[in-house]
DNA sequence: TATTGTTATACTCTATAACTATA
DNA sequence: TATAGTTATAGAGTATAACAATA
């Protein structure tokens, strides 16, 4: 994917620029440049975000079957199927059958994974020391704080984030990506 | 597109949970949040975000070519045409030769693009009033500053925000997405 | 008949490459 | 030959729908 852009201005030079740049456009493209930067750096791993994600979930909570997991990501279970397999074959995951109900695939972590857990959250606080050097230990508190109380308010499940796409963009000729404001 | 999750998570009920979010998770999942409310707002006037960025970067400084368009917006300037021709066919924008050198067209707005224009500034307004609600006048300074020094230290310009996708996740398995930390 | 997991298929969005016209 | 724009093609990623096994 290569999406880019889309935006708004704020005002800079000479040419006329559009009005500034409202807190929620900054959040939106902050939010961005810090989930690609995560990605970049996990990908040190040889893992993609959602295939983080899905590992996190495992470890916080094994054994749980794969409809569970889907539900909890919001992800359609199909997809999950896919995103197990490619984790299974690296033995990071393990499907396991239950006795009681042979229709269930309990998930776990395989021994590689719990070896990578760690990686993960070495890369995850490396990923959010990067992000706040800008901020001293002051302002990254009080951040913290406001985006803590915005996340709250508006009802964000505290470790899983909402989708993306298909929420708005119904179609129009050109093509939905991702800007927003 | 149904994206969705993957993440992490704060710890909260019984079962063991992943260690607490960081703040750039919270940025991420915010970020996440804001796009798709703006998305689905801007739908209203039957507009994709990126149209809506097209838009107003074609009303800050119009009469430029399509290369110089594509170059700000850190878009192929073929995906630019299918977007001009969606607006273009609205009325929204229009295609002049340049008399001079009839290889190029100037991007202006149409007369309707003018009219929308306002009413993009409204739902824009509209948006970042909704996504700061939970915030008092002087929490909103705040963070406005922090965003802005975030924002600024990391080199994000102005109006224009960071593509998304292909960045991280290089390939496997399962599939990329968005979720980051 | 309902449910878990799976496979197969189709669709959306975007990028890459090839082509036309001007220069 | 180089550049603006366009068209055509292919790929990545995801969702929807059909299917098999178990209950």
């Amino acid at each position: 994917m290569c999406q880019a852009v889309w935006s708004t201005t704020v005002s800079t030079s000479e040419p006329p620029r559009v009005p500034p740049a409202g807190s929620a456009f900054l959040l939106t493209q902050l939010g961005t440049h810090a989930a690609s930067a995560f990605a970049e750096r996990i990908a040190r791993l040889d893992l993609t975000p959602p295939q983080t994600g899905l590992l996190r979930v495992v470890a916080s909570e094994p054994g749980r079957s794969q409809q569970a997991l889907a539900q909890q990501l919001g992800t359609p279970p199909t997809r999950l199927v896919a995103l197990v397999d490619g984790l299974e074959e690296r033995g990071l995951l393990e499907r396991r059958r239950n006795p009681g109900d042979r229709r269930l695939h309990a998930v776990h972590l395989g021994p590689a994974g719990e070896k990578l857990m760690g990686e993960i959250r070495d890369v995850a606080r490396e990923h959010d020391d990067a992000v706040l050097a800008p901020l001293d230990d002051d302002e990254r508190a009080r951040l913290r704080e406001l985006l803590g109380k915005l996340a709250d308010a508006h009802g964000l499940t505290p470790g899983v984030h909402p989708g993306y796409r298909h929420l708005g963009a119904p179609d129009a000729k050109g093509a939905p990506g991702d800007q927003a404001s």
